[in-house]
Parts: C-alpha cells; sequence; structure tokens
DNA sequence: GTTTTTATTCAGGGAATCCCCGAGAAAACA
DNA sequence: TGTTTTCTCGGGGATTCCCTGAATAAAAAC
C-alpha cells in the first residue's frame, strides 16, 4: 500500500483475471496510475477467481475471455449468481459479437476488446463502475439493430425466428448446406434458402457466412438435440 | 529512469511489435524493470514494425504473432531477409506447435506464449540476445516427438498445410469471403480458391461449410467435437 | 367479421461461389 | 539435376447466394 492509498482511500479496488501475466501487469500499469483506481488482487484460474472475489470483495472485476480452464462464460454466470451487485467487465481478444451476446445475457456489465486503448479501457470500467453498461461503438450498433435496446429490454432476438426458421438456423449451425436441410426436412431447396434469408433479415446478417458464424456460436452453448 | 540506466548505459534495446495497447503496456513494464535491458519503441502493425527496425535498429525485437494483418509469418521472413543479424522473440496467445515450427524456419529465435510467467520471458530474451535460441520445455518435447516419432500421420493433418494455405485458413476462419482475403493478400480469387480446396483435399472435407466450421472453431481455440 | 400481419411454401433470375479440371513458374527437396 | 511441392491463375459447369415476388393458411389486430 503506497501513499496514495492513504491520501485516497476510495480508491476503487479491481479484481483482474487473466491468465496472461503480461496482460496482467499491462491493466496493473494502467490501472494504478490512475488516482481513483487500484488492483486489489489478480487471479489466473476461474477458481482462484472465485476465491479472490470471495475474500477480497473487489468494486469491479476485469475478467478475459480466454481462460484456459472454461471459455470465461462459466466465471461470469457464477460470479452473476453469487455476486450479482459485482460488475464485471470482459476483455476479449477479438471482434466477436456472438460472444458479447451471450456474455451479457449471462450477467456481464461490459465487452471491450484489447485492441482497445489505454483511455477507452479506463472509461469502459469508470462506466461499469457507475452501474452502466459498456460497449464499443461498433457493438452497440451491431446489437442494436438486433433487437437489444430498441425496445429497452434485452428481448433475445432468436426469439423473434419461427419454428421453421430456428430449425433451419441450428442445422445451419452444424455445418449442414441448403441442400442437405433441404432433403433432412423434406422441403424444396428454395424454402430452405428463403427461411435463411428471412432470418437473416430478422438477425440484421448480411452475409450468409455471418449468419453461419452466429448459428454455429449460438448452438456451441447448447446441448446438441 | 534509474540510477541502473546511468551505470549501465549499454542496455539492450528492444522493439515490441503487438497490436494490443495492453500487452505492450505489460511487456514494457517487464523490460524496463530490468538493468540490463530497454524498450527503444513500440509497433502495432507489419508496416509499421518494418519501418522501426530500420530507424531504430533494436538489438532484438519481440513480435506478436495475432497481429491483425497478416499472421506474422510474413513479417518474421521479410524482417530476417533484410536484417538477419536481428534476432527475433516470437509471443504467442496459444500454444500452437504449428506456427511454432514455421516460424523458427523463417528465421525467429525463440517462441514464447503469453501464459509465460515475468522470469522466464526475460530468460527467453537473454537467451536469444546472446544468439542462441529459445524454446518451451513442452515445445521442445513436442518437435522432438514429431521429428523422431515413427507414428506417421498421427500429427496435427493442419501441420501438412503450407504457409499460405494456412494463412488462407485462418482468414476463412474469421469469416472471410474468398473475394475479402483475394483482396487483403492481394491475390486473384481463383488463387485464393485453389488454397481453400487443396486446403479440403489435405484435411479430408468434402464440402466448404465443413471447411468454413473447422476454421472458426480451430482459430477461436477450441476443438471441434 | 373483416383486415392485417405473419408463417410457410416455392419460383425466377442475375451474380457470385463452389468445385472439378489443368498448367506454368518458382521454390524446396532429394 | 531431377522430382516434388508450392503458389499462382484460368475455364467452365454445377451450385449457391441474394433479391424480388407470390400463393396459401393461420394468427392477430381492427
Amino acid at each position: 500500500m503506497s501513499i496514495a492509498a492513504v491520501l485516497n482511500p476510495a480508491r476503487q479496488r479491481v479484481l483482474i483475471v487473466d491468465d496472461h501475466p503480461i496482460v496482467r501487469q499491462g491493466l496493473k500499469r494502467m490501472i494504478e496510475t490512475e488516482s481513483d483506481l487500484t488492483v486489489c488482487g489478480e487471479a489466473e484460474s476461474e477458481s482462484q477467481a472465485r476465491r479472490a472475489i470471495r475474500e477480497l470483495n473487489p468494486d469491479i472485476v476485469i475478467v478475459d475471455l480466454s481462460l484456459e480452464d472454461g471459455d470465461g462464460l462459466e466465471l461470469v454466470r457464477d460470479v452473476h449468481a453469487h455476486h450479482p451487485e459485482v460488475p464485471m467487465l470482459v476483455l476479449s481478444m477479438h471482434d466477436e459479437t456472438i460472444y458479447a451476446e451471450r456474455l451479457l445475457a449471462e450477467g456481464a456489465s461490459g465487452y471491450i476488446m484489447k485492441q482497445a486503448a489505454a483511455d477507452q479501457l479506463l472509461r469502459a470500467m469508470r462506466r461499469v463502475l457507475s452501474g452502466e453498461t459498456y460497449l464499443s461503438d461498433t457493438l452497440t450498433q451491431a446489437l442494436c439493430a438486433r433487437g437489444y435496446g430498441s425496445s429497452g429490454e434485452a428481448g433475445d432476438p432468436v426469439a423473434r425466428l419461427s419454428n421453421r426458421e430456428l430449425q433451419v438456423l441450428n442445422l445451419v449451425g452444424r455445418g449442414h448446406s441448403s441442400r442437405d436441410i433441404a432433403s433432412e426436412l423434406g422441403l424444396s431447396v428454395k424454402t430452405v434458402e428463403s427461411h435463411r434469408q428471412s432470418t437473416k433479415r430478422k438477425l440484421n446478417f448480411a452475409t450468409n457466412a455471418q449468419l453461419l458464424q452466429f448459428a454455429m456460436n449460438w448452438f456451441a452453448g447448447r446441448k446438441p438435440n
């Protein structure tokens, strides 16, 4: 504990959860240079993180998405279940809109990429600390276009799909082609294409590749059949 | 700047190439706390890295494998071609044995993961600076096992892919279309299609959907099925 | 009860992609 | 030096993508 901590006892206490020592160092440096923030602890696994949250009672938790044990989703869900008052900011390597959606649904308060600059990270932290939600501009646009925030509540955009569309999307996510799906469901290829089309429109996807990516990630978090 | 800098003006000058500001901060902190090392510059893209090496003439370059533009392989090859005397230490997120082999062949002097602790990183840097090669224990074992293993095709089938094919597969996994990949790499669409074709053949995939599914899962750090 | 919306089915058609073939040049290997 | 692999690109038919439209039935709204 430094003199600054004594002079400013109201520092917000941050817990870092990341299995990369280098990244932890970088985060620590960024945070400690701020007068209103301090790092109260570090964890490099989910089990360590759970114990650290219980014992340290941090004001905010920064979670790396690419944890070795589990993909971070479980940790977010678990922490939010046991400590719903602790906001979580998720740090990710890639620009994967799919994960952001699922993480926010599980209780995360923000999503930011490692490509983000220092001031952006700090802005995100302060926003999450104030009880609000932080999303990058591009991510906000993507999610808003898909139903988040436009109606106020975080409604599941997939719920807007019809049964048939959902059925087709499921098979799409398993890597089946339109022709395969058509024969499996006893439909015309044109019908399957039509369902894919309407699904893309409802979920605001431009290309088939985006739909495929979404479908695979969406159904990856669910039990097969 | 500490007294050590005055006492030891012969500090080895390090150039950091990484597109994550947080990681750059972490590396910088680790390096600057050492009395015999200093960071002479940073770069967040391949083009910046090339110019920085020319202008700063560093004693060692630390390269992140997951650069946005390209997969880092080209940078390693290019730098080694123009500055064969500059040792390069490659930093990676995952335990990618496939890349390690290629990187060493292209001129890298060491390969270390971001999970590595600080002392391990510094040990790797000093070893590379002294003109030797650094590999982690697990990686050394993996490479040795491959060299002397008589198990035939027990190795990862992805290892059989050529550099270009791997590069294309990487972009495919990020959801890019053949047209996008062609323009990104400055190639004909036909060439990209050809690489996808040969990749499918080597990995025993029948359709493009299977390749896409595999690529997305592979580069997301998860195993298919 | 009538109108409107949605769901489900399918077709047409131009653009794009897939997927098989081949082929020449360059690089790596033996 | 000869062989293999890699990297590059093209032809061309089959297929898919993607937009528009449309018929029928069911559900919802008026």
